[in-house]
Formats: structure tokens, sequence, C-alpha cells
DNA sequence: TGGTAAAATGAGTATCGCTCATAATTGACA
DNA sequence: TGTCAATTATGAGCGATACTCATTTTACCA
């Protein structure tokens, strides 16, 4: 017993620096770039000496890279959190839309951070890996929307997801940029895009016109319900 | 006239070893990237001392960004070229889209290399003052769709705007990992995704009713009519 | 040709990421 | 509790690099 609890203070403690320095790092790195962040303050704001950030991180690359990947991490889990009650596909892409472009304005210094790490450092190996499975939230859902019917399945997924990740990224700094930072009418804006060319409007097979008026009057419904919708959360939008 | 020649000959000299130590830096940028990049080395392929760099570029990142400057006022100009005999606004846009994607693939170093500056220097302003000249081509496009009465005005010029760059920019990188780097369906596709949503179906006038209730109508018209043209459109993009 | 201002030089400086010999701490066992 | 081996921490020192500046070289004009 004895042995097991100082074994798990010992883990603990080492656990606790660890955690330490990822935050002083954090820190650093958000206040200073990657470039003008000092091991030697790392360190300190760790309190701890500078050659102990080297028996938990390789070397300042390395740290760099575990920080982009606890984000990209929590990011993913909160993603998928904020989407898995919400049954429908058009909802779901809506919520997954709010929230990605709302993650990108408020941690706007990671996102730079991460993506500076792309040419600054060589091995990013790591971090593509954690960009393709935040991805592929998006992928599933728009899956999941073909299975169901409202979508239809497009020869290329890929096409449509560089659509919606980089329509939200491009956005967001935009919008951090603006006054107003009303997200409602680019990420409505956008996903109705998206449902205007590949929501299947029939059902199952495409027609060239509008095959079935009672399709179109539930369609138009639904953009009924999204105008209004704008017009409550986006009236600010409009000037 | 012989203080004219020599006093050129001067200017020309200086304008030369200008030149000489970008075209050396833009290289070695290129093979090290900007951390691995050695003054030393940028020096020796140019020819000169080391310390000569610090004469004409204050330090490694203003040479960085006059690297940077210098491409993207050239993208300018060549995307200014490839439109100005296009007439027709949807045609101007997918070429201009074609051109900015093929740039983007093809300087792909010098892309993710400009947007690094934004992490590694601070002092960001000229880059970004350069992007907006370059992103003003296609407000210019935009608008004159609009003034021809082909396209729709939108509220916010930039939320069309976000799309089109963001797209080409998420897809760009996507298809460089792919073996078949056909831009032609993301090209395609995108365009005819902002002609489905803003292109003026019925032709003239749009109601410029904005903050009215009438406005709602207006703007259900609107989307009656992509949804319409939707199901003639839809099908080409499905394969 | 001689004088001067501009331009070039490269050894030297400051600073940083990182290493490693040494010290301190921890925990199993008697 | 005291001993000892293993783990963890330390920070002076090393190599490397961006940048400076006193000195030299070049360009130009009278």
């Amino acid at each position: 017993m004895t042995t097991q609890t100082r074994s798990k203070t010992r883990r603990q403690k080492v656990e606790a620096r660890e955690q330490a320095i990822l935050d002083s790092a954090r820190k650093v790195f958000f206040e200073k770039g990657y470039e003008g962040a000092r091991m030697s303050e790392i360190a300190a704001g760790a309190e701890i000496a500078e050659g102990t950030v080297y028996i938990y991180y390789k070397n300042k690359a390395a740290l760099m890279r575990a920080i982009s990947s606890e984000f990209w991490q929590a990011l993913t889990a909160n993603a998928w959190a904020e989407i898995e009650a919400i049954d429908h596909p058009y909802d779901a892409l809506l919520a997954l839309a709010r929230f990605h472009i709302k993650s990108l304005m408020d941690q706007a210094d990671m996102i730079d951070l991460t993506h500076s790490l792309r040419v600054v450092s060589a091995d990013v190996g790591t971090t593509t890996e954690e960009l393709k499975t935040y991805v592929r939230v998006f992928d599933t859902l728009y899956s999941r929307g073909v299975d169901r019917g409202d979508l239809n399945p497009h020869p290329a997924l890929w096409v449509v997801r560089d659509v919606f990740f980089g329509t939200l990224d491009y956005s967001a700094r935009t919008l951090r940029l603006h006054e107003d930072q009303n997200v409602e009418p680019v990420v409505t804006n956008m996903i109705d895009g998206i449902w205007a060319q590949y929501g299947s409007d029939s059902g199952s097979t495409k027609e060239p016109s509008s095959s079935e008026p009672g399709d179109l009057v539930s369609r138009l419904e639904g953009a009924i319900a999204r105008i209004e919708r704008l017009g409550v959360n986006g009236k600010a939008s409009s000037d």
C-alpha cells in the first residue's frame, strides 16, 4: 500500500509538472509567438530549471506540438459533444459550423500557431493526424445525412468538406476584424449553400426540374424557418 | 551626361544587388524554411558578405517580407491579366478561380511561408495590405456582375469573398495530396454554388427594400428561384 | 588625381536552444 | 528509521546564429 501510494504520488508529481510546463508554454507562446518565446521564460513560468523542460519535451518544437495536439483533441471532443444530441443532419451541420467558427474566433492565437508549425517545424505529421481526426466529425455528419436520404452522396466528399472548413476559416478571420461578430449570417449562408447544392430535394432520385410540388412546399417551409431564425439572431448583421 | 550615366550605373548596381539578395533568399527559404534558412547562406548565394545583407534589409523578417510582398504583387498583376479580356462575370470568376487555385498549388511553398509570417513576425501590416490588394480583383469582378445585373448584390460582400477564397485555399491544399490534380470539379462546383445563391435569375433589378418586412418576401422569392434552378443545374454537379 | 560620400566587409557580440556532469529527491527494502 | 539505487532536477557551459560596427574598399565628381 505504501508502495502504491508513493508510486502514485511520484507519478502525480510528474504529471503535474508536465501540465505546469504546458500551461506556462501555452501562455508564453501566445504572448510572444513561437520564435519570440524563450525556453527560459517557459521554465520560469513553470517554476523549474530550464534543463528540466528538456526531460519532459525533446525540444521547443515538440513542446509546441504537444500544445497543439492537446488543443485539437479537446476541440474534437467538444465538437462531438456539441452535435451528439442533434438528430437532423441539417441542424447538426449548422451546429458544427457554429461551433467551429466560434472556436476559431475565440482561440485565434492557437490556430495561427498551429498553422505556423507547418512551416517552422518540418515534422508536422502529428498535427496533420489530429486535424484529420477533427475533420472526421464533419465527414460523419455528412455521411449520416446521405444515409438518411437528406443529402445526395457526393463523388468526392472532400470537395464539400473544403467548402465547409475553408469558408468558415476565412470568415472567422474576417469576422475577427469586424465590430459585429455575429456568426449567424455566415453559418446559415454557407450551410444553405451546401444544402441547395447537395440536399436531396425529391427524396431519392434526382429529377431535372422541380419534380414534386409538395416537396418544394416543405423545403420552402424549412427555408422560411431558417430565414426567420436568421431574422431573430442575425438582425444586427444586416448593416 | 557622364554624371547621369555613372549615377545610373551606381543605382543599377545597387538594384542588381538587391535583386540578387532576393533571389538567393527566396531559394534558401524554399529549401530550408524560414527558421532553417541561414543568413550566411543567403549572403553566400548572392556573393556578398553577410553584413551587406543588412544594408539592404533590416533583418531576416524584413527580407522574408520583401519576398512575400514581391510574390503577392506579381500574383495580383497576373490575376488582372488573366481576367481582363473576359467579358461575362461568370466566366471571369471561373477564370479567376482557376488561376487562383493553380497558383496556390504551383507555389505552395510561397503560400505557406507567407502564412507563417503571421506568427513568426509580429509586424505583418505589409503582407496584410498586399493580400487586400489581391482580393480586390474578386471584389471588382463581383461588383461588375452586380452592375450588369448578373449577380444580386450581397449585403456583405466579404461573405461571398470568403466562400470563394476559403474554399479554393483549402481545396488547393487537399488537391496537392491527391494523385489527380484536376482543379475543374472544384472550381466549377464552387462558382456554380455562388451563382446558384447569388445569381440574379429573373434578370434585372433587385428589390432594394432591405429593412422592410417585404424584405422577407423578396428573399423568399430569391430562395424559390434558387431552388428551381437547382433542379436544372443540380443535375450536372451530381457526377 | 585627390577627396569624399556611399557601400561593403567580416570579426566580434549578444543571445538562444540545448547538453551534460553533478546534485537532490524519491521510494523499496532491511 | 536508515541505506542505497534509481529517478528526477539543476544550471553552467557549448555551439550556433542573427545582427553590429569599426574599418576598408569603391564610385563619383571637381
